[in-house]
DNA sequence: GGTGTGACTTGACCCCAATCTT
DNA sequence: AAGATTGGGGTCAAGTCACACC
């Protein structure tokens, strides 16, 4: 059997009306398998386009077909050369080879930062110890004492070595990487082939968890094809464990999108191999997602409508929701469902805002009823904003932080459960991300509006993009940390710009020297360096205009991390509409995995669509 | 309601190869 | 050819939200 390879998505979509509101009802075609030629196989092509036409009803099932060649588990421990020595109190310790796996992760990590941290090395001391034989757990006592140098310089060394590859040898690799991806990057869903996402197993290693997080250093255990759970159709050709092995299961669950599972032991939580966001079942999603972000716009005048009524409620738990959602629309905060204390860093999102997070200021500065926002969000990315509020839902503030603790719950009466259930009853499918989706997406539609002009070249509207784009980013907080060559690459930016300013003088003062020229001699060869002269400066000055752009967007864009919102919170066909009205090229705005993923909308949008 | 679990999306950061510069 | 830079992909942690069960 052989497939096709290119993609070519083709859709069909219905409308079907719901409480006024419109729904798409989306049906994402990409290729389909190229099978035997002839008869047979249109035969067969009938058979799976009539198949198609009847499946995704109401069974809940996201697939009917499913095979797959399972994940490729981690390449096994090798253990160090002889020569590469652990020290403990000065003294030569040969390790067994689990305690010495162990002691290379922490070996690997030794230039990190996080490797001096307390809690980092005491989790990591004491699943050292599991690994220990008895008598390795009786010489070491003291991580403090072990000197893990000797196996750190051999791993930098390797990675040396690794770089210092002539380029055949590099080539190999790449092709035998290539031939992975081949043999276990893909999957069959339903007539097409897909790429999978992420068809390799976590390796094991140490833990390390972002921000403040207690279990960091523990040690996240290899995983094995016993602990791997199976997912595929029945019909299909399963997955072979290796040689000597068997999988913990293979189920045929078809009410679920993933390929394979197993459970990490950190947090006992479940991993999956899912697919591709090039994929049909991860479009459609994705489609869905922005169907009902565009549901709420047409009902969001209602709902806010309605919660600034609330604010007013005799129900202390109405007004606390009212002045959450409030956040949630007005500064796109996240949910922020309630988390185990202990078990991760100490973050928070709306509903779970504590006392301690937020200041009021009856005045500040030129302005009223000012709320201070300061808070640890996801991935301990802190959240900080100053912002006047209408008086009504100061006062309610004042009120929720009556007779509080800095540790106390802002939001008593209220958790994310509470406002889902409240937001379903307002709009079918709305819950609170969907605000972040709804936001985010209108503000890059009117920001393009505002800041796109007409006759601007080129790089100055992908500037008007960028900018755009950035002030999403900046209204879902999606920092980055400054790169650290920022301050160096953006002065070898400026030394180019300098450079061309230059040049173009330089140019400038040739081009009236060619003029006063050609006035004096009116020649034709004299005429035509005028021209020549002229097209130059030209050319000059659009390269320093570009070069001017880049370091402007580089510059604004120091601390602001765009992807996240572009690939998960604007609605691509905003994008795409725009990139088609000013005959920008796609490539400029999104690249090729870009393009892949939304491969639907860029089908699907003309230039006047509207989110 | 409260709690636990499972499935899926969102998120920052790291690394490396491709590309650019010297 | 070697070194520097950067974009993009991969990695895997950390969210959201639905649902089952009591």
């Amino acid at each position: 059997m052989h497939f096709f390879n290119e993609s070519d998505p083709r859709y069909i979509f219905f409308h079907v009306s719901s409480d006024g509101c419109i729904l798409f009802r989306f049906e994402y075609k990409p290729k389909k398998i190229k099978t035997e030629n002839g008869k047979k196989a249109k035969k067969r092509k009938q058979e799976y386009e009539d198949e198609e036409e009847e499946e995704r009803s109401t069974d809940g099932s996201k697939w009917k077909f499913l095979e797959h060649k399972g994940p490729v588990l981690a390449p096994p421990y090798e253990p160090l050369p002889g020569h590469v020595r652990f020290f403990y109190d000065g003294k030569l310790l040969r390790l067994s080879a689990p305690a010495e796996e162990v002691a290379t992760f922490f070996a690997k990590m030794l230039d990190h930062e996080y490797t001096t941290k307390e809690m980092f090395r005491k989790n990591f001391y004491k699943d050292w110890r599991k690994e220990m034989t008895s008598e390795e757990k009786s010489k070491i006592t003291d991580i403090n004492k072990c000197n893990f140098t000797e196996m750190s310089e051999y791993f930098k060394a390797q990675s040396e070595a690794r770089k210092q590859m002539s380029k055949d040898e590099k080539l190999k690799i790449k092709e035998e990487n290539e031939r992975i991806l081949q043999e276990y990057g893909f999957c069959v869903m339903d007539n097409h082939k897909e790429r999978i996402g992420n068809f390799r197993i976590e390796p094991p290693g140490l833990f390390r968890g972002r921000g403040d997080h207690p279990k960091m250093g523990m040690l996240k255990r290899r995983i094995r094809p016993e602990d791997i759970i199976i997912n595929c159709s029945k019909d299909s050709k399963h997955p072979k464990p290796p040689q000597g092995t068997r999988w913990k299961e293979v189920r045929h669950d078809n009410k679920v999108t993933w390929l394979v599972s197993w459970t990490e032991n950190i947090q006992g939580s479940i991993k999956y191999i899912m697919l591709n966001p090039s994929s049909r079942i991860k479009g459609e999603k994705d489609w869905q997602k922005y169907e009902t972000a565009r549901r709420l716009k047409k009902c969001v005048e209602r709902l806010r409508a309605q919660y600034r009524e609330d604010w007013k409620s005799k129900e202390m738990r109405v007004r606390q929701r009212a002045v959450a959602l409030y956040f949630i629309d007005k500064l796109a905060l996240r949910a922020g469902n309630e988390k185990e204390e202990g078990e991760t860093a100490d973050t928070v999102g709306c509903c779970s805002l504590r006392v301690e997070h937020i200041k009021l200021y009856p005045k500040m500065d030129d302005q009223e009823y000012v709320v201070e926002f300061d808070f640890l969000g996801k991935d301990s990315i802190r959240y900080y904003n100053k912002m006047p509020v209408e008086k009504r839902v100061f006062k309610n503030l004042q009120l929720f932080l009556e007779n509080k603790q800095p540790e106390d719950d802002l939001f008593d009466r209220l958790n994310t459960s509470i406002l889902n259930k409240h937001l379903q009853e307002l709009m079918d499918g709305l819950t609170a991300k969907v605000f972040r989706t709804y936001n985010a997406s209108i503000t890059l539609q009117q920001q393009l509006k505002e800041l796109t002009s007409p006759d601007e070249s080129i790089p100055a509207k992908i500037l008007s993009y960028n900018r755009a784009n950035r002030a999403v980013a900046i209204l879902c907080n999606h920092q980055r940390a400054a790169p650290k060559t920022f301050e160096k690459s953006m002065q070898n930016l400026q030394t180019k710009i300098d450079e061309k300013q230059k040049q173009l003088s330089a140019t400038r003062k040739q081009l009236k020297g060619a003029k006063t020229e050609h006035k004096a001699s009116h020649d034709d060869r004299s005429k035509k360096m005028v021209e020549v002269k002229r097209k130059a400066v030209q050319r000059i000055e659009e390269q320093l205009m570009k070069l001017q752009m880049q370091a402007t967007d580089r510059e604004e864009n120091k601390q602001i991390a765009l992807g996240t919102s572009k690939l998960n919170y604007l609605d691509p066909r905003i994008s795409v509409a725009w990139v088609k009205k000013w005959d920008v090229p796609m490539e400029k705005i999104y690249n090729k995995t870009q393009r892949e993923k939304f491969a639907w909308a860029i089908d699907m949008a003309e230039e006047d669509y509207e989110f």
